[in-house]
DNA sequence: ATTGTATATAGTAACGATTTCTATTATCAT
DNA sequence: ATGATAATAGAAATCGTTACTATATACAAT
């Protein structure tokens, strides 16, 4: 396991940017988040710019692109293999530091004839803020 | 728990076509899928009602909506909760009865400050068609 | 069985996230 | 500095899904 394939990349101001943003934040933004986040460096970026460079970005392993749900796509610049809380109510996601000392891929190859190749663990939820509001609401 | 909320729902032909061919099925179809099924018997079904309709049985909890990744929600009459995998070459899902003996959420409230709801186990391989497949091809 | 009323329908238009297209521009090995 | 290749901005296209609206249907009360 590499983190990144063999194929160089160009480095391109926008990537850099794009790359630069979504290391200093811990939240897990979607395109247009990040689009909102460089556009303020760099007012002409275009979002398909955006999009095609998180894709290139997660396809060579340097960022991952996270898939929990809801409509779309989150990004992480955190590569390491950790689980994720979607909260219910708004939508963000959080980290979640798990250790299940289970061999998950193991316990799937006997009870399916797929080749297993990975397993993702996702939880949904009430984040700490939604929790908040909803006491005051009651 | 209870299977399905105490709304009662209406029963139409068009629902009651779209809940049959769901349950007869094994796959875990997409909502056109399902129109495509359903408009052998009804020719003029409109795809928008097997949508409305696939959305007010999974909100009923008669059946329930999945998503495990990739851009289309999938549907399953088996409301047991159990793991799916999906393929990653042909982008099928398939059931997985792992039974893994662990208190998921417990693990999880002591790693966030999340109310935490439920989980969900995803895994990602290469379904045996698809195997045999590139078996042949290489 | 008939009626009334709330809900569902077909068909179509709108929507939002993402991808594609294209002419121009930038990167980087030479 | 130059040239080949890849990336860009901007716009249009695509695709899954949802919303809209006039008509039709289910079902409870009569």
């Amino acid at each position: 396991m590499n983190l990144a394939t063999n194929t160089k990349i160009r480095m391109t101001r926008q990537r850099q940017q794009i790359l630069d943003h979504l290391s200093s934040v811990k939240t897990h933004p979607i395109a247009d988040e990040l689009y909102q986040m460089v556009r303020q460096q760099m007012p002409r970026i275009s979002l398909g710019t955006v999009y095609r460079n998180l894709e290139i970005l997660s396809d060579s392993g340097i960022i991952q692109k996270i898939d929990v749900g809801g409509t779309q796509k989150r990004f992480d610049a955190d590569i390491s293999n950790h689980a994720h809380i979607r909260c219910v109510k708004c939508g963000c996601v959080g980290d979640l530091d798990v250790h299940i000392d289970v061999d998950f891929e193991d316990a799937a190859r006997k009870a399916c004839d797929f080749e297993v190749l990975r397993h993702r663990l996702e939880y949904s939820g009430i984040c700490p803020d939604c929790k908040d509001k909803k006491a005051v609401l009651m």
